[in-house]
DNA sequence: CGCAGAATTGATACATCTCAAGCTGGGTGG
DNA sequence: CCACCCAGCTTGAGATGTATCAATTCTGCG
């Protein structure tokens, strides 16, 4: 366990590698000066908790590089994901004392974080992002609302490949109309991870992603390489309509 | 199936019921002039559909009274509900041509409608009413998030309980510090209303109403009239945190 | 009265969980 | 360099909670 820390050069918002889709993807030069002046770096190792459900967080940030997860537990220790946050995703809430949920470091992680009384003055004086945060926030909602129906109603086997379709789609980025292509991203979660975002056990997990190797829907080189030999057989796994969800 | 349309006397802003919970609650009075030549009313029976997913959505509203429900459903006919429309709840998002879910009226339902694009406008120029569509959306997410806890983790009763709670909290108001008291309210959805909610089906959600009932947390007058003897013995029946979650 | 939608209850099937054993690969220390 | 260890993962056997299929029973209403 190395003490090694993921740093981050701070670049000036300027050269950010999420310029144009975090919560400051809206503002212009002057604007960016501004939050240049009230923004600093945190990292965090892999495996590291940012903050606990409950505990007082007095900042607000934006994921820059790595993947951090939104959780929460059970007195009796049951556990389920309720988020995950990708680079340029938005963590805490304006006008809100304690976290609500836990949030954790899963792979080495960078956050740009803005003390939350300025970020909250900056909000009153530059709509713009006021704006943005409220287009992500919808966004995360339907987000959320999605994962609703995976865990209500979706099958082992679906979920899975739910979640492979998401990651690798976001990883990969195949192009919206490149169908039936070779798709290879890596799997930046565990199975118990996995088991815990999809309401699953890490066993289930397991067997269904043997079952799905089995069937020649993915293949695996070593644990966390993913190869998916024809991504709309996935996709068809998923149990989604076929024609992709239209969403103006 | 009388062609009985609830009516609602276009009330100005200023008596409106949700006047201090809604979109439009930060108001002042010259805001509020402006919205009120914007809107209009629109009335739904119980059963009728506001929108279905992927429908064009050309307006924007609030829920002034009864109840409605988003849900979602897959091809072959699984349906999730993914949120619960109370009076004061928005629905509809700026910026965006096509509804993501379906809408249905469960009871008698009278919405506050904005066509999309004054509305839009106004959002531009009334940083109050921006404001307050953050909020109550960055409240949505939590309780979306709450509700994939329950949907990935909750056993059946669990799952029962943590509903009931809700709707009676809700419902009949029972002080924050009322330990121990009774509590009476009317169910508003039918049971394949609460199975679609809670990822369950209707006959699973009916043993467990029957459970709870032989248990004697719960009693039923009529089908849909809940008496809590004890609603903090319902609480404890929720799986939650005893000490009922804190949240700044 | 008698029908229709809603709800209850029962018997059985099945997907997923639980408990338990064993495997794998990479790192560590002798 | 090998033996060991350990976290992560896989696989198996059996238990269990919920779904499914199928009757009834309520309840309100025309």
């Amino acid at each position: 366990m190395g003490q090694h820390i993921p740093r981050f050069n701070g670049a000036s918002c300027g050269d950010c590698p999420i310029r144009y889709r975090a919560v400051c993807a809206r503002c212009d030069e002057d604007e960016l000066k501004q939050l240049d002046e009230i923004k600093y770096y945190r990292s965090f190792e892999a495996g590291q908790t940012v903050t606990w459900s409950g505990d007082k967080m007095d900042f607000v940030a934006s994921v820059v590089t790595g993947i951090a997860t939104l959780s929460q537990t059970m007195e009796d220790g049951r556990r389920q994901m309720v988020g995950l946050l990708l680079p340029s995703d938005f963590v805490g809430r304006p006008g809100r004392l304690t976290a609500p949920f836990d949030v954790t470091a899963t792979t080495d992680l960078v956050m740009c974080c803005f003390r939350k009384k300025p970020f909250e003055d900056m909000m009153q004086s530059t709509p713009h992002i006021a704006q943005r945060l409220l287009e992500m926030t919808l966004d995360e909602l339907d987000a959320a609302r999605e994962w609703m129906l995976l865990l209500g109603r979706k099958t082992a086997r679906e979920k899975i490949a739910s979640l492979l379709v998401i990651i690798g789609r976001r990883d990969a980025n195949p192009k919206p109309g490149n169908h039936g292509a070779t798709v290879r991203f890596e799997l930046p979660l565990t199975r118990e991870q996995m088991a815990d975002y999809l309401g699953l056990t890490l066993e289930t997990v397991s067997r269904q992603m043997s079952a799905l190797k089995r069937d020649g829907v993915i293949e695996l080189e070593g644990k966390r390489q993913i190869v998916v030999p024809n991504f709309d057989r996935l996709r068809g796994e998923t149990g989604d309509d076929s024609d992709g969800g239209l969403r103006g």
